[in-house]
DNA sequence: GCCGTTTTCGGCCCGACTGTTTTCAGTCG
């Protein structure tokens, strides 16, 4: 969690800079680069995959974007010393509370600034307080109207998530997009932002749309049911607070524009910022409504139009996350990403044996019906008690059953006779090797002792001659809790040397290993499954967000082993088991 | 503070909406 440390510290830097932007010696202009900077820096040590300990010399620091020499030995301090000087001098300058009162919606360093100065306010009690007791609104450039609303922010801020779940949030987009075309007034509409760059979480929902009426759209839009509460709206746009709590942005234009907006609409950030750059040095301009040259709109009605316009390839939506894609598609060397037809089975469900809703005969029907070839029924080992895991009189039935399946006329597609075994606090598996080896098909994953370093648990799984493919790695619960500190690159060097396949665990609530460390994980040669883990045949669907994160993770179908077909998938689980006899 | 078909200083994306203003600062996308 060092990353996430020192990107915090980066940020509150950045914040606290801005509050006192009218203090320091530089001038604005410089200084507000200058934020950006430490902004620009703390994400790219947010999404960093890579430990910084395994980082810490000036050469690899230096290396990362948005990393210089300055910030680089920053890093290294904190490392060595566990803080930075000139950071614990900075923190005295402002009440730590400042910072929490800029968390909050619609406020920003200006007025909190304004609130510090003018009425000694330094945290969220007193900024409540002086709103009832009618102080706030006295100050200048605010009113009755701004007041009541920093008052409202505070009681959502305080009652509601910051981010929401990928998987929560896809299917309300989708009904709200179909709801839009029903009106018959939209040309094209998209989702767009991070939950169409799938992103784990998202902080809102975007949608997109293109319309030759941008007033009557909004008009319909704000009368639906599903809607809340009006955030701000006009001719272009509209937020408002979804009933379900998540805020949402819907963007209108014209139907030429349908591209442009699309592209800015999904970001992310960095990207656009990145791509409008460019344009620039080439004489272009971009924004959401197209893209153009001395002032001529030269394209703009399909997303294409614009990276075309500067000599690129358009980068698939999951990898826009300016950390190397746009020299990519420059180059002319964007990888040819998985998708979700690529995918011929799933190689983790659970069946009634343990803790699934449903019988195998039923979980295999429903993979059938969704044109896989294969499924393995992976069910829990004995000591998951709260999962009902399978004793090994219980596997003889279990196999029999699977045996009558396959020869059963019905059933077209093969299944695999699987476990997700137990991985023991002392990184032996919870099955004696004799029975692991009567498997088509192992998984092992670990189920306890979640916030330890458990780097050597997983080493030694990898390590018994009977594992196929560790299941979710990262032990993580979204929003709940985080994922075990382990030494990825460790585990990744294992892996590959041992040819055991890691697992892109679909569950919206895992989604484990992430784009993040997939992207990571590839640089050492291992190989993936994207499996759902379903417990039930609904959850065989959550297959797509498996393969956004592969796809974030820049994979090509050629990594990902439920690509294959059923013969190549036994030959590579043989070479698995080989590669460690 | 970072970065470079500008190799080392001078740029650093571009626009919508609100509230309070009488011309725009502040915040957010
Ligand atoms: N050019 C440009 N585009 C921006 C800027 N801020 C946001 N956007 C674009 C890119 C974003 O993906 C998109 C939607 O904004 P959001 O604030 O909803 O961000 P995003 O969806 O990426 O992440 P989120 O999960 O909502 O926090 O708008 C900006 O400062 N400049
Ligand atoms: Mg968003
Ligand atoms: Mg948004
Ligand atoms: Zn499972």
């Amino acid at each position: 969690m060092l990353n996430k440390e020192i990107a915090e510290i980066f940020n509150t830097f950045a914040d606290v800079y801005e509050i006192l932007i009218d203090e320091l010696q530089e001038n604005d202009k410089q200084i507000s680069f200058k934020i950006r900077a430490y902004r620009q820096a703390a994400l790219t040590l947010q999404n960093l995959s890579q430990d910084l300990k395994v980082l810490n010399t000036k050469k690899h620091l230096d290396a990362l974007p948005g990393i210089g020499a300055a910030f680089a030995s920053k890093i290294q301090e904190y490392i060595n010393t566990g803080k930075i000087a000139e950071f614990e001098q900075l923190k005295t300058l402002v009440p730590p509370g400042l910072l929490d009162i800029l968390n909050i919606p619609g406020l920003g360093p200006k007025k909190v600034k304004l609130f510090y100065t003018q009425l000694g306010i330094t945290n969220l009690e007193q900024l409540a307080k002086a709103v009832k007791e009618g102080q706030i609104e006295q100050l200048p450039r605010m009113g009755k109207k701004s007041a009541d609303k920093i008052l409202e922010a505070i009681n959502r801020f305080h009652l509601q998530p910051k981010r929401f779940l990928l998987g929560d949030a896809i299917p309300q987009i989708e009904s709200i997009i179909e709801d839009l075309k029903s009106s018959k007034l939209i040309d094209r509409i998209s989702y767009a932002g991070s939950a169409r760059r799938q992103n784990v979480t998202v902080g809102d929902i975007d949608i997109i749309c293109s319309t030759n009426n941008p007033a009557q759209v909004i008009a319909y839009f704000k009368k639906q049911p599903y809607i809340n509460e009006i955030i701000a709206e006009g001719n272009t746009k509209i937020s408002v607070y979804l009933q379900s709590k998540l805020q949402m942005d819907l963007r209108v234009v014209a139907p030429h524009q349908f591209g442009a907006a699309l592209q800015y609409f999904t970001g992310s950030k960095a990207h656009n910022v990145k791509l409008r750059t460019i344009a620039k040095t080439l004489g272009y301009k971009i924004n959401e409504y197209g893209i153009f040259k001395e002032n001529q709109c030269v394209g703009g009605e399909n997303e294409e139009d614009i990276y075309k316009t500067l000599k690129m390839r358009t980068p698939p939506p999951e990898i826009r996350e300016n950390t190397g894609e746009i020299e990519l598609a420059q180059t002319q060397n964007l990888p040819h990403l998985i998708n979700l037809k690529n995918i011929r089975g799933d190689l983790h469900m659970h069946s009634t044996y343990s803790d699934g809703k449903q019988s195998i005969r039923e979980m295999t029907e429903a993979a059938q019906a969704r044109g896989y070839e294969y499924i393995a029924i992976t069910d829990h080992s004995p000591s998951l008690h709260i999962a009902k895991g399978v004793s090994e009189s219980a596997l003889v039935e279990k196999k029999a059953e699977i045996d009558k399946l396959n020869n059963d006329p019905d059933i077209k597609i093969k299944i695999l006779f699987g476990t997700e075994v137990d991985i023991l606090a002392d990184g032996t598996l919870d099955y004696p090797n004799k029975i692991l080896k009567t498997f088509d098909i192992v998984i092992a994953s670990i189920h306890s002792r979640l916030s330890q370093d458990n780097t050597q648990r997983i080493i030694s799984a990898m390590q018994n001659p009977f594992v196929h493919i560790i299941g979710h790695p990262g032990t993580r619960m979204l929003n709940k809790r985080d994922q075990s500190p382990n030494d990825w690159s460790k585990i990744f060097t294992v892996a590959a040397q041992t040819n055991t396949i890691l697992e892109i665990n679909a569950s919206p609530k895992r989604l484990d290993l992430d784009g993040n460390l997939v992207k990571e994980a590839q640089k050492y040669g291992c190989t993936f499954t994207i499996n759902t883990d379903a417990h039930n045949i609904d959850q065989l669907d959550f297959m797509c967000y498996g393969v956004g994160q592969a796809r974030r993770g820049y994979l090509t179908k050629a990594d990902v082993i439920n690509t294959y077909s059923l013969k190549q998938l036994l030959t590579k689980l043989k070479q698995s088991i080989n590669c460690k006899a």
